[in-house]
DNA sequence: CTGGAATTTAAACAATTGTTTAAAACAAGC
DNA sequence: GCTTGTTTTAAACAATTGTTTAAATTCCAG
């Protein structure tokens, strides 16, 4: 009666029509902003064919999202991983992660849809997290692990890993505040994904190693001298203040 | 005729608790979610009061932002500039920056409607960057300028601010998606401001003590050989890439 | 062909929206 | 108390929305 299923998960025209017009359109305006009048005009169907195939506005929208992720994996499959080069293995998830982002292709739209479910979470929130965020990330602490040597707490691995991801997040969060903040100049000259990449997978690698040095550092203060119960307020680990900060 | 302002700048009734009625329902519902009649009703006043006192819903809109940058502004001052310690002067901001962010009280849903115009901008998105978030970017750039010395070139202090920024705003952005990859252990023990705050300083000063090294040793390089076609895949200078990344 | 199911179509529906209007209520100065 | 200007109110308006309906068309096996 209601939300057809295509009996042959061929090309059923209007179904896959519909759902490729209306990716771009819910991305771009969002769900309420988006009219089905729009997205059946753009898949020159019939308006009451959202109807007939999925039964309301709601049901068109989860289908999209579905489709978003096995096209999203399969375009910009992540690299095989390499566990025995920690460096190349980052700059290898720092690169997709980037060009995953930033693509100026036709999924540009996918992004955008991901960054909104991000903000206002439904139901299908927790499996894309699971299924789509966390073995990334997941990847991406395990090559920190490996930069930062073992004896470094894993909290510290996990928020290296987290300014990475928001690093690369951050310029397409951010894109409109960027594209107001920088000159146009320097926005077409230094802001493409390698550059982007480099610079990120730069800060994070000299901040890899500090802490790499900081715990051996520290290991030999806790040798000399029992401190860390000491008077300084401070942290004497790796994540310490270098200076005095944020003035209290 | 239109959009009366308040003869009396003290408490003109009916217009203030439009504002502080909108400013929540805005920020948890989005603009076109939004209706004026929840917003007139929960201020207790009639609808068509909305045109009277600010022209139509998105003078009401404009009104809400203006306001709730002064009160953030008064709430959460930014620390006084500190020009000969550039230092100092970056740790106050990410400090600043990360406590309006993060902050739990009442004025959560400023941020939320700050977040939801980056990520959907209306009209109003220009004026709420360059007056809310260049003030605080070119202090950023300007500390930032202080670390690295004055040879650095420009994007790349810009591009440094940007990943502050960046891992700054991924807790607020991310936290979601922090909740879920993050166990609720590490998250209550070492995921507060302080702890933050110091995280994000010290891999921005590493950084940038990087950024220096690299632009003293790339001018002796340049004077001691043409080298940059080297033997070593290191990067020899700040923003280069660090190894063959990103398998090309 | 043909008849019944599947699909497409145009139209209408009911609900909600922002906005406007014109009258009523109020305030204050003379 | 009357008048003038401001503020508040209830109602109406016009436009748009998602959804439904019932007829028209297409499809395809028997």
């Amino acid at each position: 009666m209601s939300t057809a299923e295509p009996s042959s998960p061929e090309q059923n025209d209007v179904r896959t029509r519909l759902l490729e017009a209306a990716g771009p359109i819910f991305a771009k305006q969002g769900f309420d902003r988006s009219t089905l009048r729009e997205i059946s005009g753009a898949a020159g169907v019939n308006l009451a064919s959202v109807g007939y195939y999925f039964g309301d506005k709601m049901g068109l929208y989860r289908h999209v999202i579905r489709e978003l992720r096995i096209r999203r994996e399969s375009r910009f499959p992540a690299p095989t991983e390499q566990t025995g080069d920690p460096t190349g293995e980052l700059a290898g998830l720092v690169h997709i992660m980037l060009t995953r982002m930033l693509a100026k292709d036709n999924s540009g739209w996918e992004s955008q849809l991901l960054m909104r479910e991000m903000q206002h979470p439904t139901t299908a929130f927790e499996e894309i997290v699971n299924e789509s965020f966390r073995p990334i990330f997941d990847r991406l602490v395990r090559a920190i692990d490996g930069l930062t040597g073992d004896n470094v707490p894993p909290h510290v691995n996990q928020q290296l890993a987290l300014s990475v991801v928001g690093q690369c997040l951050y310029y397409r969060v951010g894109r409109g505040v960027i594209d107001i903040l920088i000159p146009e100049k320097d926005r077409t000259q230094h802001y493409d994904i390698d550059s982007l990449s480099r610079h990120i997978i730069a800060v994070t690698l000299c901040a890899t190693e500090r802490a790499a040095l900081m715990d051996q550092k520290s290991k030999l203060d806790q040798l000399a001298t029992d401190s860390k119960a000491d008077s300084q307020p401070q942290p004497s680990v790796s994540e310490s203040t270098p200076t005095n900060l944020h003035a209290e």
